[in-house]
DNA sequence: TTGAAAGCGCTAACAA
DNA sequence: TTGTTAGCGCTTTCAA
């Protein structure tokens, strides 16, 4: 009973030397030695294994030591437009470097991913965790097992690839101070967020330096919504300018106060955090501090494939972590901020009538 | 000589065998059947497997015929916040499934697309192509290969899972003629786009029944660069009102005649198509045809992981194509329509002064 | 230039 | 309950 195609099982090397007469080491020299095989021979056997749609069997070559040329690029939520270039950057990165990269979005649940991890791990050369969820023991632990990057965050022994929040938020508070405000709201992000952190501190820091009052309202959902909920909180305890962990937080921030009648920059000035999709086409255009999100993406996948280039593909770990790269943030000024108001209108957190 | 830690390869069955006194099948039983073990040796085994860091290589596994409980989804540029809702839906119906949802972000290049399809294609056990570049046909082979479902395109033979193109531009052209608009313009996408050739032949036809002139201007890129060009366009023929073939278009093309004083909608009203992230806080608000878009993602992966379940890992065709899915679109009326202006105002396409 | 044979790490019979 | 023995599909010596 001959095995040919009795079952409905892909077509292996031995069934393509099978029909060209070769030995099976020949088919598969065919395909990863080329030169090592007789034209002819080469021809016949490229030939018959493409009308049969004979595909090499990715595992059974890795499983010889073969590479993947796979990396993973692992994101809490890729809806945050955050991420867009980021990935975009990423992507060219791994591109230029023939390498492909895979996205994982794991929805902000450090259950999906875990698994995510589990599942992609030993299938990927590297990885880059992007705002990750989890403890900086986890990922200590996934950086000891292979070639892990951190990106938009930094854990001790682990490569890592942030934004300076420090000069960004300093410019920000510069502008600010340049236009006369005395006194700032920083719009806080989660709390569990490294970046939230660096940036609070920052804030103060250079409140501080330029003899201007830093307050802080927060926690907030880094999303829209979370801008909304802030803009609520804000109304009690109003400034004339405000600071926003992101972007997402400073439109629903204005989307809200604007509602209420309250005029941006006119009454309340505001300043985003890292210039995604969106912030100059919102309105008014938001001043923001624009993140170098495709460098960032960008120079974490360099950094990985540059490892993945020195150590063989199972069993090598993370390398050498140098301390964090720290890629420069940019004030963009748009036209949500302004001078400071000379008398605060009064208005009310209720929608004006019509 | 002890194989011991002699290399630093990771510690395989054999290795957490050897230090446990026990034969290699029986650590494998251990993880992947714990019940067919001693409890106390089960334990003893984790415990030392945990110790030696060892990891189960998926490839050797893979091998005897192991899913990967891998599922890919190939983007033709992630940058494009279209793909957001797509993605969140696919995501979570993934991980309902206990799926993990590996993403590719091709950047619009049909070579990288290629070498995505060929890295990925034997790892992950199905794929959803959306907005694929490649021809049919080329999709058509994929399908044979292996369980696939195209998303927002049809193609002969294999599942695919579509937006309601033809009812929802009819929506927006009964909107804009109950507005007394009289002629339309349509400002086309790509060319080898399937979606616009579904929507302007819809458009034509709602015009026809509607009794409304309609135009078509482009082709042009489906981002804002190409709404700007549509704008410009658009000037040397006007009308008071168009329809865009999607939201970034239609926020180039309002952004652009704005800056040149033209009022959306007082001079001209758009629409958008898709209701993509941001559409709702451009200025004015982007009246917009919704496209199902968490409801495309979920729907395929829901469609991809029903074959799974049929049919086994490797050697799996895609099964059955049945009529493509056909999901509802909805009219979002929002600020950037309104009234047929009595008598266009003159504008010219240069930036007002000031 | 080609063939034969020995694994890669794991799982799945089949015995014991 | 555990050990033994074959492979999964491929690559890679080593001979021929």
């Amino acid at each position: 009973m001959v095995d040919d195609d009795t079952g409905a099982k892909p077509p292996t090397i031995y069934d393509v030397a099978a029909a060209c007469g070769v030995a099976p080491s020949t088919v598969s020299r065919a395909f990863s030695r080329p030169g090592r095989v007789a034209a002819a021979t080469a021809a016949r056997i490229h030939e018959v294994a493409e009308q049969m749609g004979y595909r090499s069997n990715p595992f059974a070559q890795a499983l010889q030591g073969s590479r993947t040329k796979l990396v993973a690029l692992v994101a809490s939520d890729l809806t945050n437009p955050f991420f867009f270039e980021i990935i975009r950057g990423a992507e060219r990165a791994a591109a230029e470097q023939d390498y492909t990269l895979l996205v994982a979005d794991v929805n902000e649940s450090t259950e999906v991913e875990r698994q995510a991890l589990d599942r992609t791990a030993g299938i990927v050369e590297g990885i880059v965790l992007a705002t990750s969820r989890l403890s900086d023991t986890s990922i200590r632990a996934i950086a000891r097992r292979q070639p892990a990057v951190v990106l938009n965050r930094v854990v001790t022994d682990v490569p890592s690839v942030v934004t300076d929040n420090g000069r960004g938020m300093r410019r920000a508070v510069e502008h600010l101070a340049e236009l006369d405000h005395r006194t700032i709201t920083y719009l806080a992000g989660p709390e569990a967020s490294w970046a939230d952190g660096m940036r609070w501190r920052a804030a103060q820091e250079a409140g501080h330096e330029l003899g201007l009052r830093v307050r802080r309202l927060g926690p907030f959902a880094p999303t829209i919504d979370g801008g909304r909920a802030a803009a609520r909180a804000f109304a009690e305890a109003r400034t004339t300018a405000v600071v926003a962990y992101n972007d997402l937080i400073a439109i629903g921030f204005m989307q809200t106060v604007q509602s209420w009648g309250v005029a941006v920059p006119g009454d309340v000035s505001v300043v985003g955090f890292d210039d995604i999709f969106g912030a100059d086409f919102c309105s008014p255009a938001l001043t923001t501090v624009a993140a170098p999100l495709a460098a960032l993406g960008k120079h974490a996948v360099t950094m990985l494939v540059e490892q993945l280039s020195t150590v063989g593909l199972r069993g090598a770990r993370t390398v050498v972590p140098r301390r964090p790269a720290l890629l420069p943030a940019a004030l963009r000024v748009r036209e949500s901020t302004g001078p400071r108001p000379r008398r605060q209108r009064a208005w009310t957190p209720t929608p004006p009538a019509g």
